[in-house]
DNA sequence: TGAATTTATGAAACCGTTTACATGGCGCTC
DNA sequence: GAGCGCCATGTAAACGGTTTCATAAATTCA
């Protein structure tokens, strides 16, 4: 495996020159470089990146952390992260199923002095402290973070003002008994949307009560948990919003199992918006979480961050998102008379 | 930032004993090593990876390269790759779309001397000496290569006999004029799913005809452009395979929209098993391919490979797929009379 | 008790780059 | 023609680890 001396013997100069050559930054004469060229082609010579890195003390790398690399939502955000990462010339360590802080600071430290920087959505059991030890010798960029670190930019979904406009949506078409399947306790998007849930009624004047949520984990099988749960209630709520797609798509699956129909016997929402969404029969009311946009969002703050270290100029951004009426929020509950007409349904795509 | 020499310094021992220490190859004295880790620890030490692998050439990192990061299958791939390289302790340095040779190398360049071997899905229009440059320097292992490289270990979906056993169920269940969407050509799958839909035809006794095959790209769109090429053929084809499961779908659409039912008037069967076939109307028939074990198969030859560097054992797999028949291809024929009957669904998940 | 062996540790070379600094040659100016 | 500055290039010191080899101390054995 040819070396950077072994090009600087064949082309008869110093390997300093060879260096000037392949970095360009100083003026080398042109013949000189010509001949390094040469050289360099007929050995096949390519400089080796850890010793690079290790002179430089930059990597061109930057570290990703997921909690998972599971489903549609999380392979956008890679997506997103890739794409902008390799166009700005900088490669990608990815790593998912992270679900402990030990987890998160052991492959950290791993990638310890062969990265830049860390984009990270940590897992909802994350410490400020954890963080911040990260922080101390990393530049560090936050996905959907579920409180603010000194010196860490961060990019959030907008999952507050989601529900909140899911809420009153349905409020709109004259739900008053609607309830929600919850994400996991702890999750920050979770909690964000059950918050923007009771705000949503409280701002339609419906106190919110606490019997017509039921708990979910994110995953199909616990949407159609809650289908059970929700059904027994009386009265039966005429509309329920979960809090992402998996679970409204678990959810229906089980309503139908039961002999109801959606919309008509019961609305449905969900959120993020995944592909299937607009698949189902009838295709899922949602609000739309554009991933790859976050991921995106994630490497240009990492950026900002790398180009001015010690700037300190830490961003809090937020991803909007979109209501995107289908339609299985159609049903007016039987008791609603004369409400404006029936849902627009997007064209799908 | 602490180095091992800071660390040698505090706990009063050279730098060989605090890497020894971290290494724990060699023997220490077990106070020693007490007052290494105490002093480690107060400092916050973290070895350097770049200068780690500058000294012992290895990096504990597999580069992964793939054409696209887009949709199920390749965020399955990933997955695979991975969860095996965590469990294996391996880090993956990931970079997606890559369209051209050109492309391929200077990412391969890019992380030379980062990585230890090199897990690629290339791009179609690679070619057998870039891989083999390639190989000249780092351990590969291919993922559906449209040939043999010398000493590269490959692992592909048994896409031949998947299409094979489409065209046997459509032609068990009377079908007789079966078209296809094909996709791009130049693609390996692509073109082995063509093979094998003719061979199927032939198997059964049915001269394969050009006309009843439709050039597609594997995109949703071409198959829905597709639908139109084919309704105008006459005798009208009571079946289509559709040879990856976006173009089923889009496929699936146009029809709906042309006033066809499906399976009824036209039987459709994909390729590929993506989340989605299961969640449309009618649920979608199709070849089921673990991505995910593709991934890890994947990686698993790779760390064979880095096991044995000049064993030179090279493995060639296939990937068996499950024909996954749902409704989709419910429709028998109208001359059809006694056949057997209407087709098994399986449960979904 | 002295030689032989083992054990723990340290000194120093090395991995393949980048880069600060030194140097030598050349063209200008006065 | 001496002095000066500039340009192209070379020398050598990092960067932060690992590992070979030497060595001193501790242990074993006759």
């Amino acid at each position: 495996m040819a070396t950077i001396r072994d090009v600087a013997k064949t082309a008869g100069v110093s390997i300093a020159t060879v260096s000037r050559v392949f970095n360009g930054n100083t003026a080398v004469n042109e013949d000189t470089a010509l001949q390094v060229w040469a050289a360099a082609s007929a050995l096949d010579y390519w400089p080796n990146g850890a010793a690079r890195s290790l002179t430089t003390s930059r990597s061109n790398t930057l570290g990703v952390l997921l909690p998972d690399l599971f489903g549609d939502f999380f392979s956008e955000v890679i997506r997103g992260i890739d794409q902008l990462a390799k166009r700005e010339k900088y490669q990608t360590l990815v790593s998912g199923s992270h679900a402990s802080v030990e987890d998160v600071l052991a492959a950290t430290r791993a990638m310890r002095g062969r990265i830049d920087g860390l984009v990270m959505m940590a897992p909802d059991s994350i410490t400020v402290e954890s963080v911040a030890k990260i922080r101390r010798r990393l530049p560090v960029v936050l996905i959907s973070p579920p409180f603010a670190v000194d010196g860490c930019s961060s990019v959030s979904v907008a999952s507050f003002s989601g529900a909140r406009a899911v809420v009153a949506h349905l409020v709109g078409l004259g739900h008053r008994e609607i309830a929600m399947v919850a994400g996991p306790a702890g999750n920050v998007d979770a909690e964000e949307r059950l918050r923007g849930y009771r705000r949503g009624l409280l701002e339609a004047g419906i106190p919110p009560r606490d019997e017509l949520v039921v708990q979910g984990d994110f995953r199909e099988s616990s949407g159609y948990a809650a289908a059970a749960a929700l059904l027994d209630r009386r009265p039966r709520p005429t509309a329920v919003f979960a809090a992402n797609d998996c679970m409204a798509i678990g959810l229906m699956s089980a309503l139908g199992n039961a002999g109801l129909s959606v919309p008509h016997d019961v609305a449905v929402v969900g959120f993020d918006n995944i592909t299937m969404a607009q698949y189902m029969r009838p295709p899922l009311t949602t609000v739309h979480v554009d991933a790859y946009a976050l991921g995106q969002k994630a490497v240009r703050l990492m950026l900002d961050t790398l180009a001015d270290p010690e700037g300190g100029k830490v961003t809090v951004q937020t991803i909007d998102v979109i209501l995107k009426v289908r339609s299985s929020c159609g049903a007016r509950p039987a008791v609603a008379t004369n409400l404006p007409a029936g849902p627009k349904t997007e064209p799908q795509r």
